[in-house]
DNA sequence: ACGCAATGTAGGCAGTGCCTACTGATGTTG
DNA sequence: CAACATCAGTAGGCACTGCCTACATTGCGT
């Protein structure tokens, strides 16, 4: 089953990432409304039937885009975090920085991860924006433990913070405000916040 | 020109105003998504081409229920405003409630307002979100006149307000919170930013 | 080696947005 | 007040889409 550089062979074999990858450029470069299974399809080569074996409904395929969203921005997240002057507030800052990139690089796709979800029905396991606002909750905990964020719930403090960097984001993507605002903005949230948050 | 009852008056007389109306029930009802300017049509009584009158693109009518939007969730907020406790910290409360009920009781309508918006080309007056966070900003202004709120520039705090608000709206639409937790989590994030802003 | 599940293909259907050409009403003006 | 320009509706067509069903090919496990 040597790979013909030719690209027809009968089965793509990695068609689910392909058409995932076909997506994510699609959207980035002409949004969600002019996402078609069928473009995808052409892209990558496949009948128009083929993406139907691996999402059934177009809904599927921009489900597994937000997710893999929350994925990478939730891996950004803990990078920024990772890297660079340990202390609290300036983790705190990169952390909100590093949302506040990966949205404006991305803005379709953080409207996709902010869409409101049909009914999950019933399981649908765990919403998988913890993965991206988890880095937060972590940093508050941390804060706590050291004395410098005062006690309390620190999920809830973390989603204010995740909620109003992704605020802002969206005010930015959608016109309202002008991008070059973005920066000193976040950088007042995060100082409110701190400050409010403060032992 | 009296009306007849009958609905087969070649002009319909209000037909924009009538689609709007539609559009925004089957916005709540069905999301933006399954909003179809031929679905409309029908259920107005007019052909499927004369919508096209009023909107030349599907898009124009959703800003126009966008743009509308702003309007009824401006003025529920300045009334939230207006009536009640005159406690600066009363008023900047409900201002949020009433900002947190608005979204939940109109997700889809939500979710529109916050679309990124195709380029505004040139002109586009101006965004019309204004509109909607206008008294937050009222409110800061106010605070810092009478020293309950630390002096800077006060559309960038009220814009962070906002901004949180409409973040925690779109974390409990979306699912990834509890509907029952947005009161609380309101709760905090308003007694953080006033502990935040606090001279 | 064989059978079966997985994966891809081909074609059809109803529905949509956008377009053009035409028709009926309105109201302005000489 | 009649002619007419403009506005607001209708009718039909086109390309495209998502979803469906029936069929073909492949690869894998026994």
């Amino acid at each position: 089953m040597d790979a013909q550089t030719d690209r027809h062979r009968y089965h793509h074999g990695g068609l689910r990432t392909a058409l995932l990858d076909a997506a994510e450029r699609s959207l980035r470069e002409r949004g969600v409304a002019q996402l078609s299974l069928r473009d995808l399809a052409r892209e990558v080569g496949v009948s128009h039937a083929a993406p139907r074996r691996h999402f059934p409904e177009r809904q599927d395929l921009l489900d597994a885009l937000a997710e893999a969203g929350f994925g990478r921005l939730g891996e950004a997240i803990r990078h920024a975090v990772a890297d660079g002057d340990p202390d609290l507030a300036a983790r705190v800052s990169r952390a909100s920085s590093a949302f506040a990139r990966f949205a404006t690089e991305n803005p379709a796709l953080l409207e996709l991860m902010n869409a409101t979800k049909h009914q999950p029905e019933k399981t649908e396991l765990t919403s998988s924006v913890e993965k991206a606002f988890e880095p937060f909750v972590d940093l508050i905990h941390e804060g706590q433990d050291r004395r410098l964020i005062h006690s309390g719930p620190h999920e809830e403090i973390g989603l204010v913070l995740y909620a109003t960097i992704n605020g802002l984001a969206t005010l930015v993507n959608n016109g309202s405000v002008d991008a070059d605002r973005l920066e000193e903005l976040i950088d007042a949230a995060v100082r409110q916040f701190l400050r409010g948050t403060a032992p």
